[in-house]
DNA sequence: TTTAATACCTTGTATAACGATGTATTATTT
DNA sequence: AAATAATACATCGTTATACAAGGTATTAAA
């Protein structure tokens, strides 16, 4: 019963949802973006593909709520290393508050 | 600070949420859309301009979940009352569910 | 030797909020 | 009487963003 509506809902949710979740998992450890995938999936149920990720954490650089640092591997790829900035953690702070707010105007409907 | 970005935020975030804003809403009393906008406002603090309902009335329209009447009124331009539909119900259910599956995968973050 | 996993990325498509704009009716104000 | 605001419907162009698909490169496993 109206999967597809469910399925595209639940995809949109994300398009809020997404940078919060970011920031916040960045907030507990540093990651790379391949990282933040698998950590999100397993610390949360979370999924996001990589077509997802890597654009988020361009535009959350752009907004300089994050900095990043490449890190040489001693074999393999060189790891692209994000951490939230002082920026990222006010933000995060005050999307925190505001879901809530809007968590409390569900609960009034 | 950042307040652009708050504010874009906002506004991805509610494309997640305002069917089911809608939906919980008229699970309550049967509305016509402009009134929506009125009852969302003063009700729970939602804002919802009108580029907004009407297409996202048409949409919930098309995937069964409202029905609608039109009912002419005594002075003034008819109304376009809408109802949700027992599949809009059981959607609403569906979306309460994964908006709290969703709250507790932020709280395991 | 081929497949899979790791690790980065871009492009095209679909979806949806919003401001602006349009139409029409009635009420209020000047 | 005329202009403005409020009611009530709607569409269109812009912008933002998730995702599938595809691309590049390295290393490990089958």
């Amino acid at each position: 019963m109206k999967e597809d509506f469910l399925k595209n809902w639940d995809t949109q949710l994300k398009k809020g949802l997404l940078p919060l979740f970011v920031l916040q998992a960045l907030r507990n450890k540093e990651c790379y973006g391949y990282e933040l995938i698998q950590e999100l999936k397993s610390a949360a149920g979370i999924d996001i593909s990589e077509g997802t990720i890597y654009p988020l954490l361009i535009r959350l650089m752009k907004e300089e709520l994050l900095h990043y640092k490449w890190v040489e591997q001693p074999s393999g790829i060189p790891r692209k290393y994000y951490s939230i900035s002082q920026e990222g953690k006010k933000c995060l702070t005050e999307m925190k508050k505001s879901l809530e707010t809007t968590h409390s105007k569900i609960r009034k409907l």
